[in-house]
DNA sequence: ATGAAAGCGCTAACAC
DNA sequence: GTGTTAGCGCTTTCAT
């Protein structure tokens, strides 16, 4: 039984204009007529309806986020991050998982634009031209990736390595293995930056290995490349697949943190209950998906031409738990071993 | 650059109703017309108005999701279930997440009412007769939940244990401990409902402790309770409360299969990868999502009143993994426990 | 087979 | 302050 407006003015005995001033809680309505509006519309139990005031409005008062992989917490924790700050905001948050394609990225943000205020976007896959196609279509607030004139949020991944770095040097380390995410995802890329920086100033020697799946999987077969490079210590992409990692490892009896150390990124809450507890970067996952809501509702309605786009940088920092320790003194096999695995090494720099 | 409807047909030279007619695929609109008309809808890049669709049809092409906590992995099955299928069917949807509140969980269904055609309801703490207010207000179906005149789709839970007690029963176990979950979460009830079953048929005694949030953080809490009754065994309401369990058991030296045996609820990814492997009745978490969407999407426009409503089980399976083995021969403490820990006990039935 | 007109429920000018 | 009018973009009778 939709109860409209015109129920309501009916009601009221007012027009339906003045039930639409009274309940925008607008200017220029008397108190008492306002108080009699109200009244009628919750005895009625009005609720307006949405796809009218849009029709009129332009506005929506929802927003959209697109994930590449909800299966990760990660993601999960971003998402979770959005929906209660779009709730208190009164937003309504439509939902969709791209499933690490880039075109799916691209199509749902397409398929939600006309639903939304805009949307934010976890979009390691797109491509730039792909997003700044998208920019043009709604309002995008990126999440973890940086384009000229779109507002995004991104967590200092690279200055978490640098405390990773740091850390494994002071246990004495002297040689570690990197294993990627995806070649060309952002983190990825800021977090080798920061390793090649780190290590340089550290006299620290890294190999690498990946691109890999950044999931367990991936880190179990990571393992045994990094394990036949003859590191001391091996830094994951996140904490997915350190944590295949450090499966892998066990089952080849390799001790952690005693003859490997193990770190991570995210800070996934199981990386604190693992056996051992895993050291790793803590990645502000709710609040990255805070400041993205805020951003993203902080421009609508901004026409950013020129402007230089809002961004914000959520700082990261080292939980260190059980799988660091000082490096064992073995046979330094450093030199014997190869530069990059046998499997598939990185070579090209962007 | 909004292009409406009357852009395309002054293109095609035709009128807006013909414009209508061609891309609704509706009948009476000739080949030739219809060719122009999708021509020049390309050509401007013409997308439908939602809002306005909407309003005249009263479908929104929506449907929404409301999960309890989206921390927890099965819920993020879910919704990736829900969200594939309700993608492939063309909906979008709107998620949201209640944080356990009951009454969140009544108001976001209905703030999500209006833009929606219908919406997926995970409400273990809602009442009965909020859902049933909730029902008159937009189409649901209820996952893991059963509430008569709405349709629902549920994962035999008490299937489930049923298999975990014969599988405890042959490996010689004659007294176990079950962890409840949230004590009025119809998943708990019927876990309990096949316990009680089940442990009659086989002559196994169990105590029961509880309720416990159905986190990591519950598991260690109720395994030490667990552990001072005595039992060879422990089933956990799920696998987050099996993993504390293992964390917990860890800690004090018990070793697990040997000393104790323990059995989870979920099948969650990292049940699969924790060490040791955990034993778990597998729950069709996308499955669950995936029908949900199916039952919802039949629904639409369907008057139930009279008519049962429908609804969809699904079937669950034990996963034998490595946390469960015979019983080990020790001293049977079994008559020296209370029937119930120290804790909280639950003692009504329901 | 196509066009004209009406109207979905609402808000925003514009009068008074 | 409040009512009247005019649409927002679309679909759907009803003519033709």
């Amino acid at each position: 039984v939709p109860v409209t407006i015109h129920d309501v003015a009916r009601r009221a005995k007012v027009s339906a204009s003045t039930v639409s001033r009274a309940l925008s809680a607008s200017h220029h309505v008397r108190g008492t007529t306002r108080d009699r509006v109200l009244a009628a519309a919750r005895e009625l139990g009005y609720q307006p309806n949405p796809a009218a005031q849009s029709l009129i409005t332009g506005k929506t008062g929802n927003i959209g986020i697109v994930v590449p992989d909800l299966s990760n917490p990660f993601y999960t924790g971003v998402l979770r991050g959005v929906q209660s700050r779009a709730r208190a905001a009164g937003y309504a948050v439509f939902f969709a998982d791209s499933e690490e394609d880039a075109s799916a990225e691209e199509a749902l943000v397409r398929s939600m634009a006309r639903q939304v205020d805009g949307v934010i976007v976890c979009a390691p896959f797109a491509s730039d031209s792909q997003l700044n196609a998208l920019a043009s279509v709604t309002s995008l607030t990126l999440l973890n990736r940086r384009l000229r004139g779109v507002p995004a949020v991104y967590m200092d991944s690279a200055g978490g390595m640098k405390q990773v770095i740091d850390h494994l040097a002071a246990l004495g380390h002297h040689r570690c293995a990197y294993l990627n995410g995806p070649h060309n995802a952002w983190s990825n890329r800021e977090r080798r930056r920061g390793l090649r920086a780190a290590a340089a100033r550290r006299h620290l020697a890294f190999v690498e290995f990946g691109p890999f799946e950044p999931k367990f999987e991936g880190g179990v077969q990571a393992a045994d490349l990094a394990l036949a490079s003859g590191v001391s210590a091996i830094i994951a992409y996140n904490d997915l697949m350190a944590l295949g990692v450090l499966s892998r490892l066990a089952d080849r009896q390799v001790a952690v943190p005693d003859e490997m150390s193990v770190v991570g990124f995210d800070n996934l809450l199981y990386a604190a209950v693992c056996a051992p507890p895993l050291t790793t970067v803590a990645m502000p996952m709710e609040a990255g998906g805070r400041a993205a809501v805020d951003l993203l509702l902080a421009g609508v309605g901004t026409t950013e031409d020129g402007n230089t786009a809002p961004s914000r940088e959520l700082s990261t920092n080292l939980i260190v738990r059980a799988t660091t320790a000082p490096a064992a003194n073995r046979s330094p096999a450093a030199s014997t071993a190869p530069p990059s695995g046998p499997g598939k090494g990185i070579d090209n720099d962007d």
